[in-house]
This record gives structure tokens, C-alpha cells and sequence, in this order.
DNA sequence: CTGGAGCTCATTTTT
DNA sequence: TGAGCTCCAG
């Protein structure tokens, strides 16, 4: 038997050796999913014999495709292994967007808009109607986004609008789209729909990428979207070189148009449809499985399926009920400082996991207080960051001229006295002659307009930015974009901006550390020509950015949401905040969306190896206000006999669910909530 | 254009 | 409670 196949457990093999059609495999968490994806391309290239260049392997994040690009490439040596596709969804989507834009209408450079630059386009455009205040700015960029993800076009949204409301909206879509195609640019959601739309379109195009792409392989397909979904299909069209893997148990962003029926929706779409379960689990403890089953027991299923292992049984799930979330922070802070010198491991063998970021501040506070080593994932982004935008938004400019947003944004930053004023009769010229204006600077009729000293201004500008493209095209580009950096005088700007020279000083860092970013991505050119436009691009899909892997090594108490945990598994994990209207969150309670945050429940257990410890305060201090709280239903759904209640006296889910025994819990609590500050 | 007072709104967020 | 925003006075 093939050497790709004798490490795995049968299952596994039998998923890795079923080529002749589609394959499904749910892939319960910790049942070694990636090791089936890595190990059937390596099974595909060297003993079926398909050349790796018509392989795909996509997944969600930059996270998991770095990790399975370097899996493969130890299991598949050297040449044999060059050409082979493993990217992001996006990523993919942006490729064919690349090689196909002639027959799309866009110039090469095109923009891509993150979720950031599409809401300020967005209040923009809401702004200007007028019937739409900015409140509904929110709703608005997600109405879109659904539409797009469900592959709605503006004329679709506007017949199908079942209010007035729905129907502003669908023409702010409908300028919103506009407006993109002005600038030359896509959003995220376009990165997916626009190859959807070309395949559908153009026959011929499709049948040239089903040429080029022969085995499509998915990852976490229980989180892909209707365009997500209906690109795979058209990708693989009737040949079934597909293999998905995915679980319905860990699907948490079906609030972000996730369709986790996509996975049973697989079974109409290929009826010959190879169904194969991963159960066998290789992470967590009997104990904390049979807890995690007994949990997810709770939600309907469509595939039965319960997790096992054979790393013994393990300790009990401790249940600790504080007086406050600010005993509950400490308590866990000395809980990670005594289990750490007890079982004698590191601070990084912990994590914390949280429902909502702002609990984050105070176990934050917690751990500094007793110098316990921490690192926070998520939170504020590098790319939020101003000067980033800032620098973000030159690059964007040099590379596509037409992004009148970027240009927006830049033109008068640092201060180059170009007024508002100049700036309207500018765009209003653009308007007039649908030029952008960058263009628009470079008519002769625009003297009409605008006085000549403004003129002037702005023509230096545009012919300033022309030669630093030029240099970028050259043969030092990140050199150019240092020169561009330094003669915008951008560090003097930032000191007289900020508060003070340190806050400047950090800013700067930020931007170098951009610079850095860009060198690297221009040297990783493995081959292939990296041009200033995919370096670009790379940044704006947040790939190629190794921030997290410098701080993976430090010896660190890991602390994020539980949406952000998953995929990943530590030895000891923490659940803090297990109560209602806070894990399951009061909003999904009220939207009758129990069952998603049951998985966001069932993930956050299955990320423990070897310990799982969940607290809960009897009393939250919340919008300033103390409330009482209790403790969440998912607790009764935990399996008593492995669970060791702390703080509850005799649990009791009867008696206790309501307030008022008179526990030496609720008698403790009582003494905390009274404490003064 | 900046800074401070006042108002309002509180999930999750792979790209 | 407190972060992030708007709005108005300098």
C-alpha cells in the first residue's frame, strides 16, 4: 500500500484513496481533516499520477493555507509539487479575476475594497441620498453583502424589496456597485461573484479553468456561502474531482451567510456522493469528547456522529461559579498561575476563550496585575490603523489611478492645501466627463474650473505620483515607496499630528513594519514575477503578514473569542462568562438562534486536549449596572457524572436555575456584590 | 482643524 | 461604564 496512506486510521485512508468521485468527509474536530487533505494530494500527484498543477486545495483563511502549504511540501518533495493551487477562497477568486479581467471590463491594478474602505464608500454614497442617514450604515453594508453572497444583483434586490426600506437600500447597492466599477475596483464579496458570473457567462472560460483545475479540494466547507458553493460546482462541473471536508457541528458564521446545509445540499448536487466520517478523535480527552457529544446531542442533526479517542479519560470538567466577573478574572489568573507550577508546563499550554472581545479587558487587567504573559488575537487590525490606510491608499493610487477613493483620502494628507472647495468643483468635472480625478487633473478644461494656484497644487501632486509609479515599476520598488514615504515628509506630520512623539514614533514603526511586509512578499517570488500590484493585493487579503508567527513562539496565555478559536487546540482552556444572555448570547436568544451558539459552545470544548475548566459570575456589571445573571443552559446540557460543580453546593439544575438557595455560593456572592469597589 | 462636552450604544467578523 | 461619535466654539 502507498506510503501516503499507511499513517492514517481507515477512514481516513478510505477518504484519501476515493478519487473516482466526489467525496464528503465530516471531519469531526480534532479527527485529523487536514492530514486527509494533505495526504490525498500527495496520493493525487504521486501515485495517481496528476499533475500538480491541475490540483486546488482552498480554504478560508491565510492561517490554514500557509499551514497546508507547508504540510504538502513535506510530504511532497521538489518539482513534483510546483504549479499546485492551495489558497484562500478570495485569493482564488482574485487569480481568475486577474487572469480573466480583459473579458471583465477592468484595467489591470484594479482596487480591491476591504470591508473598511466599502463602509466609507458606502456612507459616502448615503450621505449624498439623503433618505438614509448613516445609522443604518450597518445594516446597509450587510444587506449588501447578503445580496452579493447569494448572488443578488442590484436589479434582483430592488424587484424582489418587500418595504420602501428594502428598496433605498437596493439603490444604494445599485450606486454602491457603480461606483466600484468607476474606481476599477471589487469588494470582497466580488472577489467570489464576479468568477461566478464570468463562468456562467462564458462557457468557454469555464471549460478552460474545469481544464486547468482537476481535483478540487475544500476545507471547512460547512462555512461556505451560496457563491462560495456555486463557484465549487462550476469549477468541478459534471467530472466529481472533488473532495470537501467540512463539519455541520462547527459551523458559527452562518451569520455572515455561511450555508451549512451546503454540506447536505452536496448529496442532491452529486448524487454519487461518497459519504465518509472521521469520528476518531486525536486531541482531547474521552472525558472532555464525551462531554462535547452529549452537548451537541442537544442540536438536530441531518449526519449522526459522536467523537472518540484514546487518550484515556481524563480529569473532570470543573464548573466554577464566581461572585463577579471581577472574581471570576482573578480566579482564573491564579488558576493559571497554580496549575502551571502543579503540572509544571508553560504560560502558552493555556488559553482563555470568550464569547465578546470586551471581556477581554478585564482578564486583561487580571493577568498584568499578577504578571502573567498574555497575547490577545483579533481586536483593532494593523489595517485599521490610519497611517496605514494612509500609505495603503498611495500604493492603491499609483497602481490604479481611477480609485477615487484612495485619491480622496490622500490628496490632502499631509496637508498639501487643497481645500474642500477645489476638491467638489474636481469631482464635479469628473462627474460631468465619467474621468476620475486623478484623470481628471490632467485636462486642460479643468482650468475653467478651478483657480490656478489650486491647479498648480494639485498638477504637481499628480505628476509627483506619476514618477514615484514609474520608480515602483522599476528595479527597486520598495525603495521608490521609502522615497514616496520620505518626500511626503509623512514622519514630520505624524509628530505634529499626535498626541505625542511617542504615539508619532509608533505610527512610523507601523509603517516601516508595512515596508518590511512589502520586501518580503517582492523576495518570496518563488519563481514567479511578483509585481507591486499582487504585493499589493497580498496585503489587502491580509496574507503574507507573519505578525502572528513571531508571537506563536513567546511563551504567552493565549486570549481570544471562541470565533477565533477555531481550528486551533491547547492543553489547558478556559470558558469564562457561561451565562445566559451572554454564551448563549442574549441576541440569539432572541433571535431564536440557539442552536449556532450550542456550536460555538461544542467548538470552544473541543479545543481542549487535556483540561476544560468553565466559569460563570453570579453578578455582571453591565452598561454600568449590576445585574443578576444565571449561568448558562448549556451547563444542564453537560453530562453530570463528568462535571464537578465548584461554588453551587449540590447542583441542582431545578432548584439552582432560579435564584434564591441559599447555597454557599449564592451566600458568597451576595458578600462580593456588597463589597464596596 | 482641533478639542472638549455631550450623546448613544453596546456580538461573533475567516477575507 | 466607557468608547466612539457628532457638533460647536475657539
Amino acid at each position: 500500500m502507498s506510503k501516503h496512506v499507511n499513517k492514517l486510521n481507515p477512514r481516513q485512508r478510505e477518504a484519501v484513496l476515493h478519487i473516482d468521485g466526489p467525496c464528503l468527509v465530516l471531519a469531526g474536530a480534532g479527527s485529523g481533516k487536514t492530514s486527509v487533505i494533505t495526504r490525498k494530494i500527495a496520493y493525487l500527484i504521486e501515485e495517481c499520477g496528476m499533475p500538480a498543477r491541475h490540483i486546488a486545495a482552498v480554504t478560508f483563511t491565510n492561517k490554514a493555507s500557509r499551514e497546508m502549504k507547508e504540510r504538502v511540501s513535506g510530504l511532497v518533495k521538489g518539482v513534483a509539487a510546483r504549479g499546485l493551487t492551495v489558497s484562500t477562497f478570495h485569493n482564488l477568486g482574485l487569480n481568475i479575476i486577474r487572469r480573466e479581467h480583459k473579458q471583465l471590463g477592468f484595467k489591470p491594478g484594479f482596487s480591491i475594497f476591504d470591508a473598511e474602505d466599502a463602509r466609507a464608500l458606502l456612507k459616502e454614497l448615503m450621505l449624498k441620498d439623503g433618505d438614509l442617514d448613516s445609522d443604518h450604515l450597518d445594516l446597509v453594508a450587510n444587506q449588501i453583502s447578503n445580496w452579493k453572497n447569494d448572488l443578488t444583483v442590484p436589479e434582483m434586490a430592488a424587484s424582489k424589496a418587500q418595504s420602501t426600506g428594502e428598496a433605498q437600500i437596493a439603490e444604494i447597492y445599485r450606486r454602491y456597485n457603480q461606483a466600484l466599477k468607476a474606481y476599477n475596483a471589487v469588494d470582497f464579496d466580488d472577489l467570489i461573484l464576479t468568477p461566478v458570473r464570468l463562468f456562467s457567462e462564458y462557457p468557454e472560460v469555464l471549460a478552460r479553468w474545469q481544464r486547468k483545475i482537476r481535483y478540487l479540494l475544500v476545507d471547512e466547507y460547512q462555512d461556505t456561502n451560496s457563491s462560495q458553493y456555486l463557484l465549487v460546482k462550476l469549477l468541478v462541473g459534471d467530472r466529481g474531482g472533488l473532495t470537501v471536508v467540512g463539519d455541520d457541528d462547527q459551523s458559527i458564521y452562518a451569520w455572515r451567510g455561511a450555508r451549512p446545509e451546503n454540506l447536505f445540499l452536496l448529496k442532491k448536487d452529486f448524487p454519487s456522493l461518497e459519504l465518509i466520517k472521521l469520528e476518531q478523535n486525536y486531541r482531547s480527552t474521552s472525558r472532555i469528547l464525551r462531554v462535547a457529544n452529549h452537548l451537541i446531542a442537544h442540536n438536530p442533526h441531518e449526519f449522526e456522529k459522536a467523537l472518540w479517542s484514546e487518550m484515556g479519560l481524563g480529569e473532570e470538567i470543573r464548573v466554577i461559579r464566581c461572585a463577579n466577573e471581577d472574581a471570576e478574572a482573578e480566579r482564573v489568573a491564579m488558576e493559571i498561575l497554580s496549575q502551571r507550577l502543579k503540572r509544571q508546563i508553560k504560560f502558552r499550554d493555556f488559553a482563555i476563550l470568550y464569547r465578546g472581545n470586551h471581556q477581554a479587558r478585564l482578564l486583561e487587567i487580571k493577568l498584568q496585575a499578577h504578571q502573567i504573559p498574555y497575547s490577545i488575537s483579533g481586536g483593532t487590525s494593523f489595517f485599521a490603523r490610519a497611517e496605514i490606510k494612509d500609505v495603503m491608499s498611495y500604493l492603491r493610487l499609483i497602481v490604479n489611478p481611477d480609485d477615487d477613493n484612495a485619491f480622496l483620502r490622500i490628496i490632502n494628507t499631509p496637508r498639501r492645501q487643497i481645500g474642500t472647495s477645489t476638491l467638489e468643483a474636481l469631482g464635479h468635472y469628473a462627474n460631468q466627463r465619467q474621468i476620475s480625478m486623478f484623470a481628471a487633473c490632467h485636462e486642460i478644461g479643468l482650468a475653467e474650473h478651478i483657480p490656478a494656484a489650486s491647479l498648480d497644487r494639485i498638477q504637481r501632486f499628480c505628476h509627483w505620483l506619476q514618477h514615484i509609479g514609474e520608480l515602483c515599476r522599476g528595479a527597486e520598488p520598495v525603495a521608490a515607496i521609502k522615497q514616496m514615504v520620505e518626500d511626503i515628509d509623512y514622519e514630520g506630520w505624524l509628530h505634529q499630528n499626535a498626541s505625542s512623539p511617542k504615539v508619532a514614533e509608533k505610527r512610523m514603526e507601523n509603517i516601516w513594519y508595512l515596508l518590511e511586509s512589502i520586501k518580503t512578499i517582492m523576495q518570496k517570488a518563488d519563481g514567479e514575477e511578483i509585481t507591486i500590484e499582487d504585493a499589493i493585493a497580498k496585503l489587502v487579503l491580509r496574507d503574507m503578514l507573519d505578525r502572528q508567527a513571531e508571537e506563536d513562539d513567546l511563551d504567552q496565555v493565549q486570549l481570544m473569542t471562541l470565533h477565533a478559536s477555531k481550528g486551533l487546540e491547547y492543553p489547558h482552556v478556559f470558558m469564562v462568562g457561561m451565562e445566559e444572555d451572554l454564551l448563549p448570547h442574549r441576541t440569539s436568544i432572541e433571535e431564536d438562534n440557539i442552536e449556532e451558539e450550542r456550536r460555538l459552545t461544542y467548538v470552544g470544548i473541543t479545543r481542549a486536549q487535556k483540561t476544560l475548566t468553565m466559569t460563570w459570575a453570579g453578578k455582571r456589571k453591565q452598561y454600568g449596572e449590576i445585574i443578576e445573571t444565571s449561568y448558562s443552559r448549556f451547563l444542564d446540557e453537560l453530562p453530570e457524572e463528568d462535571v464537578n460543580w465548584e461554588g453551587m453546593g449540590q447542583h441542582n439544575p431545578d432548584a439552582n436555575r432560579a435564584q434564591g438557595s441559599a447555597t454557599l455560593g449564592s451566600l458568597l456572592s451576595m458578600l462580593g456584590g456588597a463589597k464596596p469597589k
